[in-house]
DNA sequence: CCAAAAACCAAGCAAGCGCTAGATTTAATA
DNA sequence: TATTAAATCTAGCGCTTGCTTGGTTTTTGG
């Protein structure tokens, strides 16, 4: 048994318990679904994580880097702040939709993680929300948005995160067609 | 032991168990926590509901049932498009964040409901919802807001919605702030 | 003031929970 | 092929869970 091991293993079965984690929730599935839905006994889990709540961390950890890394790469090379916030806004609600199971378990169970847990993804909920603070606050700056900038940035994370409850993958709108939408609302088109 | 029991009593239990639901989550509270708090035995609590998901369905009807008639209210008398967004979007901030562990829990719980539980509820979030998209219509039959308008209203219910992940109660901004930015954001002050 | 109903308690059951320990199999390395 | 390490299984422990049962206290209404 090691500790914060990043095997290809492990992570697979990460992916599975976001799986699970994301449509009964944390707390109603227990270790042994989890073992069942991974081809393994339920003793063998532990061999992996040191105890459940690690692979909820896990599970958080993961989506979180992945949609700093394609925010930031969003960010790249993008001077316009117009353009900047409509490329983040896209960023932010492709991650969100195509690693959903992840980022609901993030919007959702985080209540669930021991305060040590916490620690290190508070930091980088807070990277990620610095960077659409400084995203706004440009647009502020030029002139395209009024108002209150940190309250802007929850609206608009409010209105984006909320996808995830209704947004239907199998529908007409794309992640992007929903960034415009949003651009446009806001008088960003 | 009776079924659906409106009795006072009933109404006080409900909301103890609106506030320990919402401080840690329906499934990590134990029926043993709620009867602690309420100040009688574990098994006393079987006779004012069922089960303990019958609890929990209570507090999400009496959260959805205040914001329904909060919403009404608010509505009542007043013609103009752009001043009933206004009033409801006040009126949904108030309840929310007034009767904060009842939408709270509404939120993030309504997963561990069982299918016939959930039939009631989702006919009270529709009814809301609908609510909703008629002002927003209105809105934009007179020229007020522009673009999808399914959307604008799932954007703007979530922008408001994430309001109880960050509003401080003991802060400077009061709910009516709030729905002002709201209004001026999407260009409706 | 007394009977009926409502609210509550004491005790505990059966099932399921997270997790452990030790043995065994599979895979990597030299 | 021999040695080691990683991954898995078997079996179950100790505890907590939601809930039940049968009896007691409190409240209510005529």
């Amino acid at each position: 048994m090691t500790l914060t091991n990043n095997s290809k293993r492990r992570k697979e079965l990460v992916s599975i318990a976001a799986r699970l984690f994301c449509e009964q929730g944390y707390e109603r599935t227990t270790v042994r679904m989890l073992a069942d839905a991974m081809g393994i006994k339920s003793g063998s889990l532990f061999h992996h994580f040191n105890d459940k709540q690690e692979i909820l961390c896990a599970v958080i950890q993961d989506g979180m880097e992945s949609a700093l890394e394609i925010a930031d790469q969003a960010l790249e090379g993008e001077a316009d702040p117009k353009r900047r916030f409509m490329a983040l806004a896209k960023a932010h609600l492709s991650t969100l939709l195509n690693d959903r199971n992840a980022h609901v378990v993030a919007l959702y169970e985080w209540r669930s993680l021991t305060d040590s847990s916490l620690g290190v993804l508070i930091d980088m909920r807070d990277r990620y929300e610095q960077l659409w603070q400084q995203v706004i606050d440009d647009c502020a700056a030029v002139g395209l948005l009024h108002g209150d900038q940190p309250l802007i940035r929850r609206f608009a994370l409010g209105a984006l995160n909320w996808t995830v409850q209704w947004y239907d993958a199998g529908g007409e709108k794309t992640p992007d067609d929903l960034a415009q939408a949003l651009g446009e609302l806001i008088g960003l088109s």
